[in-house]
DNA sequence: TGTATTTAATTGATATATCAAATACTTTTA
DNA sequence: TAAAAGTATTTGATATATCAATTAAATACA
């Protein structure tokens, strides 16, 4: 039996897409604000407009394991754009951006609103309204037949 | 300014798909074979069909880094489902198959077919093709801009 | 031919991914 | 209310990701 050429399987594009995404988002992040990467920025912005959420939500936000959200975490205190702080829930913290962490969040949106057009450059609403759809069914094709 | 919330977001559901597809994949290649990881299984496919492959092309094929590549097959030596010979060019090595990663290799390609059928499932030839085009867009934009 | 430039692979350092097990709390329930 | 079950986080072990630097060999070229 043959598999086929990489190519040629539209899971090797998405794979690619995203990683390439990636690749351009951090290029373009680094040359504005130093020392951050994609996650560590994305981070931030959600504890930014939610700042309730727990490592937890913020892992399944980001499709995280909770122990590499943990890690992520340890290394942004260490580095001095979060803090930690006590949780009415004991087992919990409460998660703090610092004022080094803020000064980061001024920069941040502009560039990563840059990034997603500049990405997104010639492709119509319609398009990525398509783009949703399909991913949609072979997300819920794998979550569904992952529990059978 | 504000950054949309991740659900609107088309990236986000690129790397969910991606994500759910991996280790829904993972899953079923578990169930039926022992001890490898998709990404093994994908170095064993290639290498079959291309015993000529060096490391770095293989690293290229799968959107890896080369020193990644260096440590996977490492790993794959040191289980035992790869050798590696001497080349020509003592640069690089051959890699060999061994008889233990051509037992896995008997047992893969059904597993895979269906993976991928099944992470399929309603999505129409035209869409898949739509996606490919849309997927393929967004890489040309990345790639180009990141140069810039 | 000898030196400079490329190239494939490796190694080191650090971060992240993943799974299992352990901790420290909270909530349920008998 | 005490024991059981559940929850958020952490830790350990191992693999992979990423970047920079190193090594060893091949190629270019003066």
């Amino acid at each position: 039996m043959k598999i086929e050429n990489p190519s040629q399987v539209v899971f090797y594009s998405i794979e690619r897409a995203i990683k390439e995404y990636r690749k351009f988002a951090q290029k373009k992040i680094s040359e504005t604000v130093e020392g951050i990467t994609v996650d560590q920025g994305l981070i931030l912005l959600f504890l930014n407009d939610h700042p309730e959420l727990s490592q937890k939500e913020i892992a399944k936000l980001l499709f995280k394991d909770n122990a590499s959200m943990t890690r992520m975490i340890d290394l942004m205190v260490k580095k001095e754009y979060l803090m930690r702080s006590t949780h009415k829930d004991r087992r919990r913290h409460t998660i703090d951006i610092t004022s080094k962490g803020k000064r980061i969040l001024e920069k941040l949106p502009p560039v990563i609103l840059k990034n997603r057009n500049t990405a997104l450059e010639g492709i119509t609403s319609q398009e990525l309204n398509q783009l949703e759809q399909i991913l949609n069914k072979i997300i819920n094709n794998c979550v569904i037949n992952q529990s059978k």
